[in-house]
DNA sequence: TATTGACTTGAAGTTAACTCTAAGTGATAT
DNA sequence: ATATCACTTAGAGTTAACTTCAAGTCAATA
């Protein structure tokens, strides 16, 4: 699979791709004798982990521990359950704190569509 | 009330509370014979909220924009209320991509107590 | 054969949201 | 009186995550 396809099935450029790949969270990348990249099954599982963590604002130095411990085999288990729980931890705050948000923003909007509007409520 | 307090009520730095009053977010807040700013309970509110949008991740600009049509009146409701559904519905995409990635990380740590591994799963 | 289009590289540039620095003021504690 | 402390300013610096640029290669098509 050429970086273009790869792109377009992960609404990623072909910029990041080659960014991720620079940082160490995917590849090398084997490449043709032309130069240009083709990505295998492994490569695309790879992708699809660091898009999804990527999409909810996992960090690419974590992302890049972690891949880097996978990397390792075995003896890196208990290590990677760790910084796995950590960063769910860190992702279940974020997401508290989204939905308190979005519940104002929810109230808010029922405000306005009854019109009942406080001019000294934000 | 100082603005170290205020710092201390909402988890923020003074610079950080100097940097929304610059972007024109909160305030102009006003200030004693010695140039000190004295917050007031209105000037809490906006902080109240700005903190709780921005924790949820919502942008500097956007809430520049709906502060800006506050603060003109009543003639702006229609378009406040349209940009604090455009802002629920983006937050609403973000929740979802992190509920995904928060799923996917409970079951990886779920196989990880289990001691269920593939090698070649991320 | 010439041009088009997708790819390659290393390096520089961009953006948002802070964060820090340097230099200064003014009230209070020793 | 002198030191400490919290505050003030304008402006420069930082960080993460891209994004763009300039210059080049290569295969396929008009």
């Amino acid at each position: 699979m050429q970086i273009s396809e790869v792109a377009q099935k992960f609404g990623l450029t072909t910029d990041t791709l080659r960014y991720y790949e620079r940082e160490g969270l995917i590849g090398p990348i084997k490449k043709g004798k032309n130069g240009i990249r083709n990505y295998d099954e492994d490569d695309i599982k790879r992708i699809q982990f660091v898009k999804c963590m990527r999409s909810a604002g996992l960090e690419i130095s974590f992302l890049k521990k972690y891949l880097d411990l996978f990397d390792e085999g075995d003896k890196t288990v208990k290590e990677r359950r760790e910084i796995l729980v950590e960063q769910r931890n860190i992702l279940k705050e974020k997401l508290d704190a989204m939905q308190e948000a979005y519940d104002k923003l929810t109230m808010k909007i029922e405000l306005y569509d009854k019109n009942i509007l406080d001019k000294n409520l934000i």
